[in-house]
Formats: C-alpha cells, structure tokens, sequence
DNA sequence: CTGATGACGTGTG
DNA sequence: ACACACGCCATCA
C-alpha cells in the first residue's frame, strides 16, 4: 500500500500507545511526553508522536497535544482544521491552534489511569 | 555508517 | 510569553 507509510511489523509499544490514547475520556487530553513516560519510554516522547503516524482508525489523535497543549500535529490530519474542529466538538476552546484551560483538561495516564 | 528529519521536552536568556 | 539550543531516538536518504 504506498498510501500508508510502512511501520515497524512487530512494536507492542505502538499498540500500548493506542491502547492509552484510545482510554482518554471525551473532553479530555494529553501529552506525547505522558504517554511516553507512563510506558516507560519518557526520554522518546517523539517516538509516540512518530506512533501516531500510523494510527489506525478509532485512535483519537486529536485528543493527544504537546506539553504546551499546541495542535502541533494537525497537519498530519486529512485537513489542517479537523484537530481543532474535533477538539471543540468535545468542549474543548481553542486559540491560535492552542487548547484553553489546557491544564484543566489535561489527563495524565500514569496519574488518572494508573495501572487499572 | 553518517547525516538529516521530526505529531517532543527541558533548560536558558 | 517568546526564541533558541540541546538532548532524545526511530526512521530514511
């Protein structure tokens, strides 16, 4: 398929960030770096981010920002405004392709989640 | 193997 | 708050 981007055959660490980006509640978000440290990985948040590059279908991306809560990724979306447009279908406000009251709605998968 | 790239994070000014 | 440099590490040319 040279529609999709090969990713690596055998990765349980892109299915575990699947897994916890798929467990993130309607109208919350989190952060690569999160994700990444709750899977042990902390110091390869870009590797998450580089996950996500082939995330199958019923991962919701959107809700998975930067630390800064910046829609850094919106442009790896079939459209530039899908992200925010999504975002603020859940509740969520944004402003110059950054999430109001981020800290509010951030959700931390080693914290909320915690092994459950 | 080497260098560049990137949906990141932290430190510094 | 903003800009920049550096570290990190899988992937690609």
């Amino acid at each position: 398929m040279p529609h999709i981007k090969k990713k690596p055959a055998n990765s349980n660490f892109f299915e575990d960030v699947y897994e916890v980006v798929k467990l993130i509640p309607k109208g919350r978000v989190t952060s690569y770096g999160a994700i990444a440290h709750f899977l042990g990985a902390k110091s390869s948040a870009r590797m998450v981010g580089w996950a996500m590059n082939g995330c199958p279908k019923g991962v919701p991306a959107h809700r998975v920002v930067n630390r800064s809560g910046l829609l850094t990724g919106k442009h790896h979306f079939k459209t530039m405004k899908t992200m925010q447009t999504l975002l603020e279908r859940e509740g969520h406000s944004i402003t110059n392709d950054k999430i109001n009251h981020f800290t509010d709605v951030f959700w931390d998968p080693s914290k909320e989640l915690s092994f459950n």
